[in-house]
DNA sequence: GCTATCGATTGACAAACACCAATTCAATTG
DNA sequence: CAATTGAATTGGTGTTTGTCAATCGATAGC
């Protein structure tokens, strides 16, 4: 993150000149960006959020048989949301026979969450 | 928050019946989940993140002018990002004769910060 | 009043998304 | 092997999103 930027107080300036200077973009810190709002676009869907906040309340796996229940649609949907959140890397999954169970990864909250604070 | 959710142990049942008991849905965290849920996906975009990034680290206000050259798009889609951000509660802004300064809502994510842990 | 500038709005478009019905795959039981 | 079940995948549809060019409203300076 911290994208530098020198906070001129603003007056009006000689017209043709642009407001103010051109501040030089650090895209160091892109892939930063990039991956913090992967997770966070993952949470951006009440669904997936409360996914999330199943599978986090219950530190061990949940069976996704489970979890389907528990919302307004259908099995499918219920799945993607799920690989949504996997590709993410917010939850894993892991097979047991017929069943698949869903957890939390450790840390894949830990980026955005030291972010926010 | 909170689903309630028995974790019973799973084994085989006999055909044709489900595989769990169905779950009540507890509605009453609904829009919590919805709440925070827009904060998130207010934040699941890069340039949208790198923005409250960059407010967050000024603890002053910020003008759109200084912000615009910071990412490699055009003015109104910097406007349209501001927009979201502003529509889900995270920035504010104000006008100062010419100029508008954007500044991070102080509780605004708060929530979703919580949440997180 | 005329002109230039900042920033928001509009309209258009392609890409991505949420959802479902139907299907497929994998594993288990009879 | 055949039938059944849990869960993922596929294909389709309607909606939302990110982006830009063009325009507009408001303010400030000449």
């Amino acid at each position: 993150m911290s994208i530098d930027l020198q906070l001129a107080p603003k007056q009006r300036r000689a017209p043709g000149k642009p407001c103010c200077e051109p501040v030089v973009y650090p895209d160091t810190e892109r892939g930063e960006a990039e991956r913090m709002a992967l997770v966070a676009k993952a949470l951006g869907d009440p669904i997936r959020l409360q996914l999330v906040d199943v599978l986090r309340k219950h530190a061990g796996k949940v069976c996704v048989c489970e979890l389907t229940p528990l919302f307004d649609v259908e099995q499918p949907t219920v799945s993607h949301h799920l690989k949504v959140l996997r590709d993410a890397g917010v939850v894993d999954s892991e097979r047991r026979g017929i069943w698949a169970y869903y957890y939390v990864v450790p840390n894949g909250l830990k980026e955005l969450s030291t972010w926010l604070r």
